[in-house]
DNA sequence: AATATTATTTAGCTTTGCCTAAAATAAAAA
DNA sequence: TTTTTATTTTAGGCAAAGCTAAATAATATT
């Protein structure tokens, strides 16, 4: 079990959320992670050497399996810890994600098992994102953007993207949470926006909105 | 509210343990860290700029009002994780400080208070140490040595030394724990053993084991 | 196909934080 | 008080991670 830097674990944690474990290009991974070019090309010749990565010069790097097998593990992490935040200490879901990030480095088998065993073997994180398992497998991607639905469709939200701070003020302005369900009782053909209802009363979801928000059909 | 690195924070504890508001010497605190002379030579120069300690070259360093405030700060963090650990995820107590180690650098006065709230306001971890308030008061160090009682006392273990893997199973064998009573039934002339009794049996306790276990007489 | 633009890499510099070996200082012993 | 010993500091190196500026490769445009 070798260890790793935190610079090289937001590396692999980059690479697996721009390309799983397709190529990438050095100016996305570096746009991502927030840094020059210069630095990128440096930092995956570092991980090339310790088999976390393909890198193939001015072409691309990929995830080897290795690679892939650490992020996920830091993804878990992540979103294990995000539940616990939410749920166990009762944080807002639009606060936890760069506590999140500093917890996700916190190097120890056993803390994961345990945490997972407390928080109730839990799939989904706070946002309705799936927790990889303990072997790599993933539950699965929950429901569809609420934009693909039509007039009639009976719905529940079940994910969230993470798009930033005002999307969550939105939702909570909104009260828009997990679990909810509406009908759909318009389809706006001039902006994309939708018209749902619950038992409460009925409002107007924008395309950006939609686009964020994914819900499954009852 | 500025921020400090992992190294940082270790030197800042690492001082407070030795000598709280105190001079220390260079060679304690290389020893202490881990690290040689020259490195700590180096590493206090630099708290120092940053007005975390004072130094005074071939004398000693001594952590400023700013410095113990930092220290409490981090040992709180410390603390109240290993009484997470334990309290809430079942780990026992031998395995907690390593791992309190790594989260005791997670930066977020909120998910301190919100943990600290969680756990029950607790004033003293799973080994009886107390644990520094939010403004930086100190909660009564509990108990006297078991070495320092004589034949009749009655006893309560509040508090045990942090001294090792191997006292930790000792401690388990015995079957000691936090909160156990017993009459000290018998002190050595020969070798300040203790025999102590329960309503479960008695048995003798070396003079190493009593200098590390901590008691109030009831 | 030649040139212009964009992306990537190299080269060289900075800071943190550790190291070893040598020089300087303080403390202890003679 | 001088000498020896122990401690501390300087000096010079190394690796991780970032930066800027210059060079090179890949793509797009004429």
């Amino acid at each position: 079990m070798k260890t790793h830097t935190e610079s090289e674990e937001n590396y692999i944690k980059a690479l697996y959320h721009l390309g799983g474990d397709q190529p990438v290009s050095n100016g996305d991974l570096a746009q991502r992670i927030g840094a020059k070019g210069s630095s990128v090309t440096q930092a995956v010749k570092r991980l090339g050497q310790k088999d976390l990565v393909d890198v193939v010069p001015y072409k691309g790097v990929q995830l080897t399996a290795e690679g892939v097998r650490l992020a996920k593990a830091i993804l878990r992490k992540h979103r294990l810890w995000e539940t616990f935040l939410v749920d166990t200490l009762g944080f807002g879901w639009e606060e936890v994600h760069p506590l999140a990030e500093q917890l996700e480095h916190i190097q120890s088998e056993e803390l994961v098992d345990r945490l997972f065993q407390f928080l109730g073997s839990p799939k989904h994180d706070p946002h309705g994102d799936p927790i990889p398992e303990r072997d790599g497998q993933m539950p699965p991607v929950l429901g569809q953007p609420v934009g693909t639905f039509v007039t009639g469709n009976e719905i529940r939200i079940v994910r969230v993207e993470d798009a930033g701070t005002e999307f969550f003020d939105q939702l909570d302005t909104m009260n828009i949470n997990l679990g909810n369900t509406y009908m759909v009782q318009a389809t706006s053909a001039f902006d994309a926006s939708i018209q749902l209802s619950s038992t409460v009363g009925s409002f107007w979801l924008s395309k950006a909105m939609c686009a964020n928000i994914y819900a499954i059909r009852l």
